[in-house]
Parts: structure tokens; C-alpha cells; sequence
DNA sequence: ACCCAGGGTAACT
DNA sequence: AGTTACCATGGG
């Protein structure tokens, strides 16, 4: 059957390929396909919502949950539009929704964008899901701990992942073996959780935070790439402003958004960062 | 040929 | 504690 999943200002477009999932696939003007942990999914665009295609029943929650549908996005708009660059971004960029991703491909997917783009992230993505995923009608689940923990590094090639093979097993490694006991990152504080996710060889300050923001949903986490280090420099040099409390995570994805793809609303700086 | 990409590590001051 | 070269790969 098909359900109608209601979410006031949902952009799918950009919630989908904004860079905070590497999954999803646009397949017309309103429809695109993708696969979460091991959840395949067909979406369309509607008002306020998104129809979900040939759905179960009994896959509604996940899928709930995924897009984030108990969160009041009108309300968290209007606190953090106090800001006035935000409240800018917001009439293009407000349709973005945080995505509630799975701790472990969210980790993986991160530690696999550092130095690198959005459309190459995506390919190693689906590279190691169709190596290591298993398999099933509508394509791959992302490959479990366990299945990649016991790879070696020259397993991963076909990947072209190049120097972050050895990121992504130690990775694997830790939260298989319980070194990062990654799912019990939930329970702890935000600066208690990024103390562990630092411990894996290939995550940093910033991949921390994203992991942070979409695989546990810790909205202090501001994750601070080159594109956010330049709205900062150009809108913010006095740090974050205080009406984004609460709701740092959200203004980050608006933000991020604003800045890398703006069609031509904003006045480039003689043309400096204009997107490709 | 050079620069950049949802950065981090290791080796320097 | 704060810089900087280097890290694979692919696109512009």
C-alpha cells in the first residue's frame, strides 16, 4: 500500500541529496529510491509529507523515525529565523529535515567523505554495500560490523577508497570488538560520546560531530566542514548565534545548503566558492 | 598541470 | 597548543 507520511515543509530533494545520506537515488521530478540500514524505500514529494510507496505497515515507524517526524520543524524555523542571514537561508533552504540514521553507516559513511565529494563519497558507498551487504530484492543493506571487521585492507580496493581503507576497518573493528561501544552512544552526553568516537583512527573533530547529528541525534553538534568554516568566516565571525540553542544540528544542514548551492540568490564573492 | 572535495594523522615548531 | 605536508581518487 501507500502511506502518506505527514511532515510540515518537507523538501525531499534536499533532505535526500543534501550530503547528509549517500543512499538515495532521484528517480523523476518527485520521486527518488534509496536504502536505509536494510530498508529499501520508494518516496514521492507531496504537500507537507511524502507518499511512501508499496510500504508495509508494519515499516511505518522506521520511516517515521528516519524523517524525523517528531520534531516541530515550523517551530524550530521560527526560533532559529531570529537570526537574520538564517532567516535568509530558511526561504530556500527551510525544507530540510535532519535524517535519523543508523549509528554504524553513519560512522562509515563519514569516515569515508573526509577530503572528498558528495557524488564520489556516494559511489564507494554503493561500492561497499554491493561488496559486503547482503543482498536482497531491492539491492544491498549496508554491510553489518561483524562482515567488515574481518576484512583486510587489500579487501577493500575494489572500493577506490584509497588511504581510508584503513580507516574504515578500524572503525568496524572497534565497535565489532566493543572498543567504541557504539550503540551505547545514545545514552551518554554529547561531549562523552564524541570522547569515544574520537578513539577510531580516521575520525576527527568533524566527522565526530556529524556522526553525532545524524546517526544519534545530538543536536549540539555543529559540524564544522570547509563549506560551514566559510559561512562562518562570511556571516558569523562572532561564533553561532544563541537562537540556534537547542538547534544547532538543524541551522548546520540549512546553512550548509545555503552556501554550497544558493542558485544565484546570494551574491557570490567575486565568483569565489560558486557551485560547480 | 593545478586545485579542490562534508578531514585526519603524523611530524614538525 | 598551534601549523603543515601528506594522504588516494576523480572531476573541473
Amino acid at each position: 500500500m501507500d502511506y502518506f507520511l505527514k511532515a510540515p515543509l518537507l523538501d525531499l530533494e534536499k533532505t535526500l541529496l543534501c550530503g547528509q545520506a549517500f543512499r538515495w537515488k532521484k528517480l523523476d521530478e518527485i520521486t527518488f529510491e534509496g536504502i536505509a540500514g536494510k530498508n529499501y524505500l520508494k518516496i514521492s514529494q507531496a504537500d507537507d509529507g511524502a507518499i511512501l510507496h508499496n510500504i508495509n505497515a508494519s515499516d511505518i515507524p522506521f520511516w517515521e523515525n528516519y524523517f524525523d517526524t517528531g520534531t516541530d520543524y515550523p517551530k524550530v524555523l521560527k526560533q532559529i529565523s531570529k537570526d537574520k542571514v538564517m532567516k535568509k537561508a530558511i526561504k530556500n533552504h527551510g525544507g530540510i529535515r535532519l535524517l535519523r540514521q543508523d549509528p554504524f553507516e553513519t560512522l562509515i559513511s563519514f569516515i569515508i567523505s573526509q577530503n572528498n565529494n558528495i557524488k564520489r563519497i556516494s559511489g564507494i558507498v554503493e561500492r561497499l554495500c554491493e561488496n559486503f551487504g547482503e543482498k536482497s530484492e531491492n539491492g544491498y543493506a549496508f554491510p553489518t560490523p561483524q562482515r567488515l571487521a574481518q576484512l583486510e585492507e587489500v579487501d577493500l580496493t575494489p572500493l577506490r577508497a584509497g588511504f581510508r581503507n584503513r580507516y574504515i576497518l578500524d572503525g568496524a573493528r572497534k565497535t565489532y570488538y566493543g572498543d567504541v561501544e557504539l550503540y551505547k552512544l545514545y545514552d551518554l552526553s554529547y561531549q562523552q560520546a564524541k570522547q569515544a568516537l574520537l578513539k577510531i583512527v580516521g575520525v576527527g573533530e568533524k566527522v565526530a560531530d556529524c556522526v553525532l547529528l545524524f546517526g544519534f541525534f545530538k543536536m549540539e553538534a555543529f559540524p564544522k566542514d570547509v563549506w560551514i568554516k566559510r559561512v562562518m568566516e562570511e556571516f558569523y565571525p562572532e561564533g553561532i548565534p544563541s537562537c540556534f540553542e537547542g538547534y544547532e544540528g538543524i541551522a548546520q544542514q540549512i546553512l550548509f545548503d545555503y552556501i554550497r548551492n544558493n542558485s544565484g540568490e546570494r551574491k557570490q564573492k567575486e565568483g569565489t566558492y560558486a557551485k560547480s
